[in-house]
DNA sequence: AATGAATGAGAGTTCATTCAT
DNA sequence: GATGAATGAACTCTCATTCAT
């Protein structure tokens, strides 16, 4: 409450450009919650099971953090603006391609980031639906921007006659966002094939449907 | 541990059918449990919400129950097997159909009872991915025997020609059930338009995809 | 409180002398209460556990007795006269014995009725002195007088020099019933030799001891 | 459970020998519990009344020790190690006594130890019989232990023709372990007199029993 | 930067007790 | 006489949080 967690503690060592020990700290911190946080939710996972993966005690966490909560929405907004950062780059790195391509790239770059890249991503699609108001409504500015990024692909696809006309466009982008976010409650990164392979499945799926044409 | 939860209480009321006030309680303890553990998950909701809702004090639950977990263990079996009845007795009810028509019967029972009939199922379908193994080894055979119903299913079309033949199966049935789940992490029924509608659009989608032929 | 528990129920059945089920209930969960308060202790013992036992509701333990504590009040004081009145008889019975007779049947009676015949007693013995004050209290005026009944037998029979003169009398006593109650610990009537000879060993080391002469 | 609690944490202050704070409120948990344990049993005794003693919260309680149960294992280990090691070191101290000798100073250290060093002894003497079986049985070995000691020592003196042929050794320890075992239901330190008088009069009674010679 | 030790609130659960039937 | 169903208080235990060191 009074003592602000230090984002940006005094750098001793900018010469040899070493991290500063609580900046290390402090990722371990994110990153081991935010694997519990998926694994198990954010209510059933304790600060002790956190600290205790972290290699430190729970009392340790409050010199990083304020709380839990703090920790569940850093990860969000991480996970979040890593998957948006990740697909806006992938789509921009295509150039001038179609819309379909474009859309083919989104679907890769979201389905690898979060079953690859990023325990926060696949945190916060696996968390947040169950978190009481308070909390989704500090995340959903950003949340509603990346539905909006998706919206506004589609509506060109749709526009440029690459999608279907009597398709909605918003039930569409939930189908689509909500057929790839479903992989996180079964997709095991040691077991399965590669994600590329599951991106290449699931894009074909969501351009062609099953049936023969 | 020792006391078991009678189901089937001796009846003196057979003429008039009156439910016995046990089976009242229980059976409201359970629903408000399945809205609670959809919404919030199982670990964040307290036995003391679900008493509360339930119109009791928390202790009276352990007259119908052994456990918090006895209450899940009970939804989550109650909430698959509502929606693989629901499966099978719409597709039955189609007698002999095309495979085409057995599987949008399918898709038509799953979000209908996932979304309108039952808040076990939601709860189910929400829930089960956070539990720690020692709850979910316990469903799991249900859950295999629900994922083979659809893979019969999926194959019979597929040998049928009515699905294309490159499409591998497990992945299909995997992103058709993960399509409708995921809309569980959205649809209000008091905001969205009706589960009907919902569920045309998504067996279209699944069908055809979103590229113009 | 207000329901006063019916001790002389109505008899119906003078003529044939059949006992009224309330009575035989009533002594049954007398019978089994005291016997988990023996293995168990009082607080351990719930009355669930009596019930059980008795093959009855929790519940219904309400229609014989007021409260656990009566329960209990109602075993402290059968245990104790049952020891109280087995000792005065088979003294009595002796007729115009030796002091040392008249204690040596004492000790058999005592433990007899503490090994063999009771529960009542043997739960008293063990249970009463972890009770809380207000317990006890009620029950302090029967073990008084059972305590002066052995002081007197045992200063008359120092006064007819059956005791050595430099013993003091309390202690005596204390040594006396201590070594005597101290066997419920560990007698197990199913394991061990007989009562009889067990009352016998202990009457000769308390007239004897272990020395040789 | 996984949390090990430390009875030998890092001293800083060796020189000064200041024992740490953990181990001064762990002790003094033990300490308290003990004393409540034998006042009231172990079951009558809350977890509360245990932290309000030693001048804490219930909950503080669990940083030292795992449960409830934990706390009484560690008492009953404790309560009969200690009896067991004054006896041991008052008979070993005797050097070549007589066989008399030693029973009595066994005797003296048992009924000292008991009544005057330790709560722990008492507790443990007082308790462990209404204990259900799974709690004795961790303790079992050492009670097997300490009265093995006792009939070694016993046998050992009737060869010696110090204790009389006929008497049987095992219940001659259950005579004598009882009636010292029992002071503790009446031995109020503040009223009694002094524990050394007891215990040269209950050595007076068993070696000699109340007849005269 | 981290820990040891504690706290207070609240978790799941138990239990003596009540009372309408 | 006995039961089914419930209650309220208290229980053991957990957990996010605090803070002196």
């Amino acid at each position: 409450m009074k003592r602000v967690a230090k984002r940006e503690p005094k750098r001793k060592n900018v010469a040899l450009s070493v991290p500063p020990k609580s900046h290390v700290s402090r990722d371990l911190i994110l990153r081991v919650a935010a694997q519990l946080f998926r694994q198990q939710g954010y209510s059933a996972t304790t600060l002790r099971q956190i600290a205790d993966k972290a290699g430190m005690k729970a009392g340790s966490i409050y010199y990083h953090f304020d709380s839990k909560t703090a920790i569940l929405d850093e990860i969000l907004e991480l996970g979040l603006q890593r998957i948006f950062d990740a697909v806006k780059a992938s789509v921009n790195d295509l150039g001038k391609g179609s819309h379909r391509n474009k859309i083919s790239a989104a679907i890769k770059a979201h389905l690898v980031t979060l079953l690859q890249e990023s325990d926060y991503t696949s945190a916060n699609m696996r968390v947040y639906g169950q978190l009481p108001e308070r909390i989704k409504k500090r995340h959903r500015p950003l949340r509603r921007a990346y539905g909006k990024y998706w919206d506004d692909m589609l509506v060109d696809a749709q526009r440029a006659g690459e999608i279907r006309p009597e398709i909605l466009i918003v039930p569409l982008r939930r189908f689509i966002l909500g057929a790839m976010n479903w992989t996180v409650e079964w997709f095991d990164a040691r077991k399965n094939s590669s994600v590329q392979d599951l991106a290449d499945r699931t894009t074909l799926l969501i351009f062609n449907g099953i049936l023969p044409h």
